[in-house]
Parts: structure tokens; C-alpha cells; sequence
DNA sequence: TAATCAATACTTGTATACAACAATTGTGGA
DNA sequence: TCCACAATTGTTGTATACAAGTATTGATTA
């Protein structure tokens, strides 16, 4: 859903907030008032308000009326959730793919390989390695998404990641090796579905979407302010 | 996602226009100005833009930036692959459900199955018997996800399902037959978690989501106009 | 008659002033 | 010193005027 283009004017500021959010450099908590951001990007507030409403209802902005507008707190439970369900679609959609595979398709997945490949064999400084990884992660998991004939749902995923990306970003997940092993996981997944390989294909993919978030979870007492306190549901 | 409480204001009208749309009061295609609605409900443009807003980002409006302000047609191929997510998650949950089954938690959806048979046996006008059954119907599946602890998967869906419910509308997916179809699924469903019969339970839940949809490919050339002519996608 | 093109009426986008509300501050009194 | 409470400041919510773009209309012309 959450519609792609917006109004020229302010979806540049949207996209400037929503990365300065995803890269922590607006620290969850902060308060984030609508007259200073507009004369920061010398607009009105009414597009600034736009921009506020589109960035909470994507989970990264906490509007208290008459009180103020937040960067809202990392919700560990609902990352866990939301991890849930991609562990759960993508074993279903890649399983599909799987049944339907076609040798044609081979070359388009392995473009994205290859470009990863490159990415972490590239001299960039590891924060840009890094940020352009993840790009082509994304690009990796929505190629095999469009190759099962489920592009829509890549549109649904994506309005809510944003918490997860941001999440990732936290744990510095990263560092050359966590690239390394990601970009293993994904030739493996690969690999899998080539090969109709049900029983593995549905662990590795259970291991590359939990590995990273599990392994972090001493990270998390390194900023202890920015996290939500979540009464355990059920 | 999607913020569940909006400014007091605004929040009426919101509410009352998603019900129109949902409804095909408001049928798709049609124009609806910021500055009608706005005169209609007593307000000014401003709450009404925040509305349209909320109501594009959940796809039942589509806002053309200097020509218009339309209700979204009925897009079935979205449709469909909502309708495949909430398959693959709810035998996946579903399954986790049986799993670590409860007998505790019997009453709970006995409790529901109880007031849907009611509803049924009511003497209430077949309209407004379809809208409570609705109601009951999505309380079905909420509790099942938080019996299972998903709860949060549940506010993800329901920024998405608005979609679905307009077309059960205009299928006129309430006849009593249908309802009774739908509360029988509900019981089966429940006996094979119960009971921990995975296979059966994947069936079940499969056609429960897709036979009312599939029944309805002939329905939709009455109103063409109302749908969304969609590319094959793959 | 047909076609060109400018005037018009409509839309949403933006700027800004004011209203409503919450929290803080500071002042007065006990 | 401590407490009560009013004034102040800051925020978002709302109303309204104007800007900018689109599509229609209608007059003008070949």
C-alpha cells in the first residue's frame, strides 16, 4: 500500500527524514517539532505535516497532539513479529518458486549475486559498503519475489521493514563478515530453490532472516533508551 | 502500522467515508473533492486532506495532484495476493496454535463460535445480519492470532484487508447460506487445531479463504467499471 | 465546418494566522 | 520551605487565502 510518489516538494524532505531516521542519526526518542523542521528545510509546515503523518503511519514517528512529534522507540517485539512473517512468506513463495523453476530465470539472480560479490570485494569504506548491501539485499529478496509473480507483496513488506532496516542498522550488522555471510546465505538459498531442495531451503532461510537479529541481542544494552518496554503478550 | 487513534475531529468523518467506500456508497471510480467533503461535514479542507490521506495509504483512495480526488477501484489482483498472505500465515500461526494447544483456551472460541451461530439464528434483516457476521468473523481469526501471540500481525493486516472487504460487499458474500458456510469453516477449523491435524487444517483454511472468491469471477461483469484492469504480472 | 488556442473553472499543493491544549515556569501565599 | 495556581511557552489542530497545475469550454480564425 503506502503510495509510492508523493508531492514533488515534500517527498524530498520525507526521504532526507525517513533516512536520517533508518541511519540513527535522528536518535530514536527525539522530539522533532514541525516549525523547526520547516524552517530546517525552508517549507510550511503543511507539507511537513504530510511528511510526519507518512513517516508514522509507517511506525517511525510518534505524534502526541498538542505535545509533540517523536522518533519513535525501536519495538523489538514487533521486529520479532514482523521477522515471523517474512520467515513464514518467503518459505511459502520461494517454495513456489521453486515447484515452477525455469532455467530462464537463472541469469536475473545471478546479476544480483554478482553485484553483491562485487559490493564486498570493492575498496568502499565499510559504512558505504554496507548501506549500498543492503540495497542489493533488498534487490535479491524482491527479484525472487517478482520471479514467483508476487510483486505486490514485496509493496506490502516494504511499508513496514522500515523498522527492521533501522533495527539493523543499530546492531551494525555490517561489518565485512556479516556482508560475507549474508551474501553465502543467499547463493545457498539460491542454490535450494534451483534444485528443489524443500527441507533445506526452508532452514536456510529460517537461519538468514533470525541469525543476525538473534546473535545481537547483547547490543541492545548499549542504548537502552532507545528500545520500547514491551509487556510480553500472550 | 497505521496509527489507530486520529485527532478527535477528523476521525468522525474518517471513519464515516471508509464505511461508504467499504460499503459501495461511495463506488469506486467516483470523484470526491476536498472541498465537497469538507462543506458536508461542517470543516475545514485541512482535517479532510489528513482523511484522504489515510484513507489513499490504505488503497481505498487514489489522490491525482491537480485533477482529483477518486475511490479506488477494486483491484483484483491485489486482491489475490492479499488473500494468499493470509493463507500461508494462517496455516503457518494456525499450526504454531495447535502445536502448544491449550485446553484453556477452549472457551475463548467457543465463546466466539456461540455468538456467530446466534447471529445466524437471529431473526435480524439479512444486511445487517452480514455486517455483524463480518464483525464476528474477523473477531474469529484476531483471536486465533492472539492466542498464538501474534497479535501485532493483526494490525498489519488490517491496513490491507479494507481492500478485500469491499469486494465481500459487492459479492454480496452474506447471504445466509454463505454465513452458515463460513461459521462451519470456523468450527472444522477450530476441531483440526484442536486436534492437531495439520493436513487437514491447511485444507480447510485454504478453501475457507479462496471458495467465496472463486465463486465470485462471474459477479464482477456486472459493475466492470468498478475493477481495475491489471497486467498479468510474470 | 473544423481546428486552434486563450480564457475559465475546477482540482490539489502550499503558506500562514489563529485556536486548542499540555507542560513548564515562576509567583504568591501559607 | 513547601504548596497552590496562574501566566507563559511550546506544541499540534484547524481555518482560510493564495499558488500552481489540469481539463474543459468557448470564441476566434482559417
Amino acid at each position: 500500500m503506502i503510495s509510492s510518489k508523493k508531492a514533488g516538494a515534500s517527498q524530498a524532505v520525507y526521504q532526507r527524514i525517513k533516512e536520517q531516521i533508518l541511519h540513527l542519526e535522528l536518535a530514536p526518542g527525539t522530539a522533532i517539532s514541525e516549525i523547526d523542521t520547516a524552517e530546517k528545510y525552508h517549507i510550511s509546515r503543511t507539507p511537513v505535516r504530510d511528511v510526519f503523518k507518512a513517516l508514522e503511519s509507517e511506525g517511525l514517528l510518534e505524534i502526541k497532539p498538542h505535545i509533540g512529534t517523536f522518533v519513535s522507540l525501536i519495538d523489538l517485539d514487533m521486529i520479532s513479529d514482523i521477522l515471523y512473517m517474512r520467515e513464514v512468506m518467503e518459505q511459502a513463495i520461494f517454495k513456489d518458486l521453486s515447484a515452477s523453476y525455469d532455467k530462464s530465470q537463472e541469469f536475473r539472480i545471478q546479476l544480483v549475486l554478482k553485484e553483491q560479490k562485487e559490493i564486498i570485494e570493492s575498496d568502499l569504506p565499510i559504512e558505504e559498503m554496507s548501506r549500498a548491501f543492503i540495497v542489493a539485499d533488498n534487490r535479491f529478496h524482491h527479484t525472487l519475489y517478482e520471479l514467483a509473480g508476487k510483486k505486490n507483496i514485496i509493496t506490502f513488506f516494504n511499508a513496514i521493514n522500515s523498522q527492521y532496516e533501522r533495527f539493523r542498522t543499530f546492531i551494525n550488522l555490517g561489518g565485512k563478515n556479516d556482508l560475507l555471510r549474508l551474501y553465502h546465505d543467499h547463493t545457498a538459498i539460491w542454490k535450494c530453490i534451483a534444485s528443489q531442495d524443500y527441507d533445506g531451503l526452508c532452514d536456510r532461510i529460517s537461519h538468514h532472516i533470525y541469525d543476525g537479529f538473534n546473535a545481537s541481542a547483547l547490543e541492545v544494552h548499549k542504548h537502552p533508551e532507545y528500545f520500547k518496554i514491551t509487556k510480553k503478550q500472550a
